[in-house]
RNA sequence: GGGCGAAUAGCUCAGUGGUAGAGCGCCUCGCUUACACCGAGGAUGCCGCAGGUUCGAAUCCUGCUUCGCCCACCA
């Protein structure tokens, strides 16, 4: 073994040993329980991010848990096509290249894709397995196979037969960049400074009419009614008559709705239905007609005013406004602050804008989706994600499901001659229900989500009803981001109920969001990206899943603090050189692999025996229940302190010696406790775990296949903790004393000579005869406390410990330690009379009145000692 | 506008009723054959503010302040 651990040779090699056992792959004829996870299939848009990674460290550390603890474990991996993602992604490229997807052709176009797909595909998957991921590389899916290509056919033309789908012209969120529609998930909404101009509405004949207050003025052509609130006094006049658009004096309506707030602008709205949400509802309400005035690239139609005409919303914007300035209608121009859609693909701001589009009716599919959330059936995490989750989906409107752009899933729909619309699997060349054979397929392309929604059992095979399905569905776990919680996990439990007739994954992991070092969001114009894989080459594999693991179940947002990753890369090391010192031990000269050791009776085990093993049960119930519980970072923490805090800083301290001499009660404790932590920590840190399981004889190919342990309760022992915590207090208040003096510590440091009283504690007498020499440059002698000469008395529970020499007694430093203490004991005790003089002596439980009562003896003879040492 | 979350050491964060913690950073000392990717010691906190419940509150309740996120048809 070299002295440091150096990730990179055995990673490599850890890597291909997984492979070499097809450790992930899952046979679904096994007789074990299943647990089973889909993995979110990254989009091919380009490399995994630190939200990947993340994501990959969970998964996998869940999954090699439940390999040990006797599960078959099934772990898909795939990838997503992502069709608006990706298609963004090369028309950006092209744009660089100075050229457009128009000009290169669909074929071109087409090829372009594939051959990013490929490189990507290959590229994502690699990186899972830089991890350690233990997919099931074999069950590999991408939304574009041609199986899952029938299974959203399937489902399309289920939900179309049922009524569940209609195509229909309605408002949209359009994004003029994209060409295409989005749905209501797909718009983010972002803070503009705008102008709110206030617009007057002269009435019929050339009344005073109204006022009405827009952000849009450009779309007052299309304006056509306006609407007050219901029994307003200001308007009750006018309601009923008509009013002048300011623009082209069409005379338009003014009607009464409630969704006109009286508070906001004017407190009249101009009704302009083909061109914003509200008005559409408002507009259908009233039967009012839809004009549109602009186009699906966003310009202005407007061929009555050539001013406007073919201009951008923006431009356009302007120009009315100066329009309406010359006219004199426009009465007051105000700035205004609120939130305008941006497509959250490209950026571009929304058009709504009424096309016929795919819509699925949602409500019949919420309803389910719902109550399996509210019944606790799937259980989210963390847990106050449930509400917001059952708001949301009570709220659902219809889901736009067609998108006019060029990559994707076609819409299975074709019309024929005769007008009949049908929906298909395999596309017929004649019409099912005429016959005839001049059919027009529907050109739109599927929403990404509709097909992502179907993942969870797509991938095990559905609609057939493979051996895969029955065995894995529904999975366990889902794990992934917030982000899309709303795009993507209520849309697979919504498909999922509605064509498996169950839930498809029982728990769902929400992780945190890993921002960048300076708290922003990771992006690359703000140069704050961090790539796993640099992590990965710099700190190693296991490091990285270990801050993962620490981090992931935060309720903020993460910002990403490389020294986390670096310590426990140094938490790796510190592991590797505790098996090395068992090596040492076993093979003074060369190497091998540390052999086995018969279990030791218990009387044969020491105080520090006996406490790491009760420690090390302790460990094991926590670390079992944090898995159970999903929370990986109570795991890693609990492995992190016992390791180092106790097993490393403590226990092998004190059992050096005794290793030396080949005791074998040490040997079989030490051999336990290291082997114990390694399986604990490897569903978290396999490859550090693994290459140092492999330095023992007799461990599995890999702790995969170990079985998980299971906490002893023969080894708890309360009495040798309290006497180890004993023992460590004295120690650490000894080294203290001692570095006052400026003793120096070191295997040929002289001794200090100390004497020592210790009371009836017999495992205090045992630790003290054992081990106090081994951590503390000192000698000592046993002595009732009155023949000694009361100097620097240390009280730690029932034992007294004086330091002696007439040096110490002249040391300032110790003298000025000691007042300090005095004041500190003084007060403490203080505190603790008046504390159990009051009404906690009855209140309380008697156990935590008895703990204050034994602090208040040691207070009391700790600060009379003190007080006798420092008299004159 | 509504909802959710957060506020703890210089930094990043654990900690859900009983003596305020970790990692990093900082100061002092030490290369003692497991590890200097280490060890020993040390400094550092009105646990955001104000009330309340309780024998006891960082923790539970109420209000407030400040940040973050999500949702929303405020023109």
């Amino acid at each position: 073994m070299k002295p440091a651990f150096e990730p990179a040779p055995i990673e490599e090699h850890w890597r291909r040993r997984w492979a070499q056992l097809h450790l992930g792959r899952a046979d679904p004829a096994s007789p074990k329980p299943s647990f089973s996870i889909a993995l979110p299939p990254p989009n091919i848009t380009g490399v995994l991010h630190m939200g990947h990674a993340l994501n990959a460290v969970i998964q996998d550390s869940l999954c090699r848990y439940h390999r040990m603890r006797g599960f078959e474990v099934c772990w898909v991996p795939g990838t997503d096509h992502a069709a608006i993602a990706t298609q963004n992604v090369i028309e950006r490229q092209l744009a660089q290249e100075g050229t457009t997807k128009e000009e290169l052709g669909r074929d071109a176009f087409q090829e372009r894709v594939s051959a990013w797909y490929r490189t990507y595909q290959g590229r994502i998957l690699e990186q899972l397995q830089r991890m350690g991921a233990t997919c099931d590389w074999s069950r590999e899916r991408f939304t574009l196979d041609a199986a899952y290509v029938r299974a959203i056919r399937r489902v399309f033309k289920d939900l179309f037969d049922q009524n569940l789908i209609y195509r229909g012209p309605r408002i949209v969120n359009w994004c003029p960049r994209c060409r295409s529609a989005i749905s209501d998930e797909e718009v983010e909404y972002r803070e503009h400074q705008d102008v709110f101009y206030h617009v007057r509405y002269r009435g019929e004949g050339g009344g005073e009419g109204l006022v009405v207050a827009t952000t849009r003025p450009e779309t007052i052509l299309a304006d056509v009614a306006v609407a007050v609130p219901p029994g307003d006094q200001r308007f009750q006049a006018l309601v009923g008559t008509s009013v002048e658009e300011p623009l082209t004096k069409r005379l338009i309506p003014v009607i009464e709705d409630p969704a006109v707030d009286p508070k906001l602008g004017t407190g009249a709205l101009k009704i302009t239905p083909g061109h914003s949400a509200e008005d559409f509802e408002i507009g259908e309400r009233h039967h009012l007609p839809v004009l549109t005035v602009i186009s699906l690239d966003g310009r202005m139609i407007a061929p009555g005013l050539p001013d406007l005409d073919g201009l951008d919303a923006e431009s356009a914007r302007e120009v009315a406004a100066s329009l309406l300035r010359q006219s004199g209608a426009l009465v007051r121009e105000a700035p205004l602050v609120h939130q305008v859609g941006h497509c959250d693909r490209c950026g571009a701001v929304i058009e709504p804008l009424v096309t016929p589009q795919w819509w699925v009716r949602v409500a019949e599919l919420a309803a389910p989706a719902h109550r399996v959330v509210a019944e606790g059936e799937i259980v989210l995490h963390p847990e106050h994600f449930k509400r917001q989750y059952l708001d949301w989906v009570a709220g659902l409107r219809d889901w736009c499901i067609s998108r006019q752009i060029w990559l994707g899933h076609r819409i299975p729909v074709s019309t024929c001659a005769n007008h009949h619309v049908f929906a298909w699997i395999d596309e017929p060349s004649r019409c099912p229900e005429c016959g005839d054979t001049n059919l027009q397929a529907d050109p739109d392309v599927l929403d990404t989500w509709f097909s992502s929604a179907l993942w969870p059992f797509a991938i095990l095979g559905w609609p057939e009803e493979t051996q895969e399905l029955a065995r894995f569905y529904p999975t366990t776990v889902l794990s992934t981001g917030r982000d899309i919680l709303w795009l993507w996990v209520t849309r697979m439990i919504m498909m999922g109920l509605r064509f498996t007739g169950e839930i498809p994954f029982h728990d769902v992991i929400l992780h945190a969001t890993i921002l960048g070092a300076d708290g922003a969001r990771q992006s690359k114009s703000k140069g704050n990206v961090v790539d796993p894989l640099d992590m990965v080459d710099r700190y190693g594999a296991d490091a990285l899943r270990a801050w993962g693991a620490a981090v992931a179940m935060g309720t903020q947002d993460c910002k990403f603090d490389e020294s986390k990753v670096d310590g426990y890369a140094k938490f790796a090391n510190k592991l590797w050189n505790m098996v090395r010192l068992l090596q040492h031990v076993h093979f003074p000269q060369g190497e091998g692999r540390i052999p086995g050791a018969g279990e030791s009776a218990r009387e044969e085990l020491t105080l520090a025996d006996r406490w790491i093993l009760s420690r090390l049960a302790r460990l094991t119930d926590t670390v079992t229940a944090a898995m159970e519980d999903l929370e990986l970072g109570a795991a890693i923490d609990g492995i992190y302190q016992f390791a180092w805090r106790e097993l490393a800083d403590w226990y092998l301290e004190l059992v050096k010696d005794r290793l030396a001499e080949w005791d074998p009660a040490a040997l079989w404790t030490t051999r336990t406790a290291l082997l114990r932590t390694l399986e604990l920590l490897h569903p978290i840190m396999p490859f550090v775990t693994d290459a140092l399981a492999d330095q023992f004889e007799g461990q599995p190919d890999t702790l995969d296949l170990a079985n998980w342990p299971e906490a002893e309760p023969a080894w708890l022992d309360p009495a040798a903790e309290e006497g180890m915590r004993g023992f460590q207090q004295l120690t650490a208040e000894l080294r203290s004393w001692l570095q006052d003096l400026g003793v120096r510590f070191g295997r040929n440091a002289p001794r200090i000579p100390i004497g020592i009283s210790t009371s009836d504690d017999p495992e205090m007498v045992a630790a003290i005869r054992d081990h106090l020499g081994t951590m503390v440059p000192v000698t000592w002698e046993e002595a009732p406390a009155d023949t000694l000469e009361a100097m620097a008395p240390l009280v730690v529970g029932g034992t007294t410990v004086r330091l002696t020499g007439a040096a110490i007694l002249e040391s300032p430093q110790i003298r000025g330690r000691m007042e300090r203490d005095l004041e500190q004991v003084r007060k403490l005790r203080t505190r603790l009379e008046a504390h159990l003089a009051g009404p906690f002596a009855t209140s309380a439980p008697e156990e935590v009145v008895e703990r204050e009562r034994s602090r208040l003896e040691e207070a009391v003879r700790r600060e009379a000692l003190l007080r006798h040492a420092l008299a004159p």
